[in-house]
DNA sequence: TTTATTGTTGCAACATTGTTGCATTTATGT
DNA sequence: ACATAAATGCAACAATGTTGCAACAATAAA
């Protein structure tokens, strides 16, 4: 299915901008940082670019992957998981390269808290990426 | 221990910031929003605060729990784990009232991930606290 | 294809946080 | 009390978040 189907199918109007920040996030299980999107989309308002970011996490398209040192990460969502909003993955981010990747698991992450009821969990790894491996 | 002789044995002079800080987070067990720190620590310079925080991290005094909405939530690094910069531990965000706790695991979280090399975890659970489960 | 309308965009403006340099002040050892 | 290295406060600027509003464009209907 090509950008402009998925963009249609949830909701939204096709538009240069979204047609461009679903290219610029590729091939799908690599996050980018906000700043690596600002620039490739320098051509478009940044509060437009604020809004879409938005937009498109409101309806599902991508998510947030993390945040870290005040900037934030975006990934898509179908590059993760068959259904919006569950992200049954978690985020790896390679100290070397600086590369943030969604991850499947192959295993369950089972574990509870006392007292507590948790509704979702957020789990992000930080190490070596296979190329930055000698 | 004191919070004094506590920034004593970190190699960092004793301040009323520091000392403020420290006693802003409380019993050490819940994570504190920047916002509500620069509220509570309104009588000192922004920048101060902004460089006391680093400082206190640095030296191992504190962590930052997690990033959310572009806020940064801080926390004793004592009330969590031992060993400075040894968190093994998970924090906790309520939906409800906003709360962030750090919580020990009881059980060991054991993972793997094909093809990259995992140093470090940060893992954010969300639901509900025991306060807000009616 | 033209039109209507509703969503979208760009601009201006402001808030918050991050960050650095520098002069002044303060904590601490002697 | 004094010297000195550390810590603070102030000014200044960058980046991101956020809102309002007028202009514009994508889509559906005529």
């Amino acid at each position: 299915m090509d950008a402009a189907t998925t963009i249609k199918n949830h909701d939204l109007r096709v538009t240069k901008i979204r047609l461009a920040i679903l290219e610029a996030l590729g091939d799908g299980h690599q996050a980018k940082p906000y700043s690596e999107l600002q620039a490739a989309l320098g051509e478009f308002d940044r509060t437009t670019l604020y809004r879409t970011l938005l937009a498109l996490i409101d309806k599902g398209l991508i998510h947030k992957a993390l945040e870290e040192n005040g900037e934030s990460y975006y990934a898509l969502c179908g590059g993760c998981t068959t259904h919006a909003h569950t992200h049954d993955h978690i985020h790896f981010k390679c100290n070397d390269c600086g590369t943030v990747e969604c991850l499947h698991l192959s295993n369950e992450i089972g574990f509870s808290l006392p007292d507590v009821a948790i509704d979702s969990l957020e789990i992000t790894a930080k190490g070596t990426c296979q190329n930055c491996q000698a």
